[in-house]
DNA sequence: GTCTTGAATCGACGGTTGTCGATACAGCGA
DNA sequence: TCGCTGTATCGACAACCGTCGATTCAAGAC
């Protein structure tokens, strides 16, 4: 019955880090297991820093769904190093990909990476 | 609750921390501001301890949709007071309500403190 | 009143995190 | 080959966070 909801709401299974908990139901429904809490926390601790929710934010609404670390260092007041430290806490958090074509590196949302999490706030 | 369909379509501005910014439009969709980003932070790294995030799913499930700091502190491996902090973190957040009845402290979640979270997580 | 129980606050400690400058690495063009 | 530009890594430092035991506060029960 729930599987309803999740047709709605989750687009394609394509999980971003391809962990195994917490992928479903609602956290409001049951409790979370502490195994599916560690890894939610992990997640959301990537969130957790203004500058990684802007650099979200910019490389999702960027032309393509991608953007270059060029592009990414500009709009804000911190060091190059400390960007790179960020995507570097994105990337781990299984939140976005990246890959290397020729001098610039790009950066993208892995998709249904946010959608797993929005999935998981859901309030029934 | 009938705005549940809404949320499932995508934005409503069901707001319920009481919050300016980062309201409607999902963050992949245009570029999140320097504020709405500090804001939506305090609030994502209020989810980022697995222990707050048990709180916060043991809370909402519980029958009546609120429960009473003795029925939260039993689960966890961790001393009274440290759930006793984590409470205050959430409820800092704008993420829980509490009052005192009597001997025992109930606590809530805020509705739509969750939902509008997920909608600026969804992915259109 | 005094005692008991539930919950919050305090002070302290070790570990983590965000930031920087300096440096190293990777491609490309001259 | 050399130098230039775009990214990543390193080492360090201050600030923050999660946790604890001890204590304090709140509300009843005796």
């Amino acid at each position: 019955m729930s599987n309803l909801e999740l047709q709605v709401l989750g687009q394609d299974g394509a999980d971003g880090g391809g962990e195994t908990a917490a992928c479903c139901s609602p956290m409001v429904r049951e409790p979370l297991g502490e195994e599916a809490a560690v890894d939610l926390a992990r997640k959301f601790k990537a969130l957790a820093d203004p500058v990684r929710l802007r650099l979200l934010s910019l490389i999702a609404s960027h032309e393509g769904g991608e953007a270059c670390v060029c592009d990414l260092t500009g709009p804000f007041d911190v060091s190059q190093p400390t960007i790179s430290h960020h995507l570097k806490v994105l990337r781990e958090a299984g939140l976005v990909g990246s890959e290397r074509r020729g001098t610039w590196v790009y950066y993208w949302v892995l998709p249904g990476a946010l959608a797993t999490l929005a999935a998981l706030l859901q309030t029934p």
